[in-house]
DNA sequence: TTTTGTAAGTAAGTGTTACTTACCAAATCG
DNA sequence: CGATTTGGTAAGTAACACTTACTTACAAAA
């Protein structure tokens, strides 16, 4: 039986609340359907109903996750006047929604990745808006004058982009405590203003 | 029984090869023993003889592809006299190596990381002594006076190996093709003279 | 030369796991 | 009302990672 998914049923609702709970305790794969529904109180076959299978859970559990994230960021780089405040504010918001909420952080920088399905999910279609927003305002910034102009703006993103996810790495790893503060304005600096002397 | 792994017996060699050979084409999780006992002409039984279990196979093809990677760079690294410099050729080497080297890159970036073991690993400890190197140089350049004094070596370290991560991802996941060169130079410039006009 | 120990490898399991099938009961709706 | 859809269950099944018990080969010690 298809499920068109239009409603949202307490099943399914209970359904990803576990799963997110205990991607808190332990990874992905050590985490069994059996688990999954036991801590649910529905059976294993529900989960089937509901998703297609058990990536398709972690897709749309992350998917869930993803509006909260990005709603956040677009919000505030409304307010930035120049092209680097802006770029700024998604540093500093993207460490702060990383750390706000783990279980987003470890399931799209450690989870999904490492399976193709994922790059055709609607989650990794968020990505992409994410990451193209981040685009848009570094070409914006070198037609402004504001960055250089010999600048190849992919570079400058996967620099951007690439820091702040190592950043918050050890956090999401080892559950480190990170001033988000320092290291936001750390990284603009060495972005913007470069390390050397 | 256990075997001490003083010798490296056919058996073990195979299984290594088939795996890693299994790795260029699939991800870890979607590899079963069967196939790689299949690919190497041995049992599945043999597996077990030489790894405690998947994983560990996972760890050791990875860390025999790490001596590689660190001699090529540690050499390299010799030859340069500014602490930039050196640092240069850490991300232009590294982004090499992590090119010439798709299962090495794989596993590193994609597989290992959402399981705890890994960091208990010895391949986990050549991760650190890589990682240490880039902050000792960092530190060496700050003293130095080639780097800003006011500089945190932690954060530039993050933004170094973030964006050399993640200049690599899109090749190993969709399999792109990269300008090492040009997207070496263009991290160095951003790093070191900042993306500001 | 026989004994003994052990490393290399096999064959045939076993318990779990993700996932399927078939069914039920209660809403919903033409 | 009767038909269909929705939310949910129970009992499977094939495939998987991993184990156990065994065999052969062979080198060093007795």
């Amino acid at each position: 039986m298809k499920h068109k998914g239009k409603t949202n049923p307490p099943g399914r609702i209970k359904i990803m609340r576990s799963f997110s709970a205990l991607m808190v305790q332990k990874d992905f794969h050590s985490i069994t359907t059996a688990q999954i529904a036991k801590n649910a109180q529905v059976t294993e076959g529900l989960i089937y109903k509901y998703f297609k299978d058990k990536k398709d859970l972690l897709y749309q559990v992350l998917n869930e996750h993803f509006f909260e994230f990005q709603a956040k960021i677009e919000n505030r780089i409304a307010n930035e006047k120049t092209y680097i405040e802006q770029l700024e504010v998604i540093i500093f918001s993207s460490l702060e929604s990383y750390a706000d909420n783990r279980i987003f952080s470890k399931i799209l920088l450690l989870e999904v990745r490492n399976s193709l399905e994922f790059f055709n999910s609607c989650a990794y279609e968020m990505v992409r808006k994410y990451s193209r927003t981040i685009l848009d305002i570094i070409e914006k910034g070198v037609e402004a004058g504001e960055l250089r102009p010999d600048l190849d703006p992919y570079i400058l993103r996967k620099v951007i982009l690439g820091a702040i996810e190592h950043a918050c790495l050890g956090e999401i790893i080892f559950g480190k405590e990170l001033d988000i503060d320092d290291v936001a304005t750390g990284i603009s600096e060495i972005v913007f203003n470069g390390a050397k002397a």
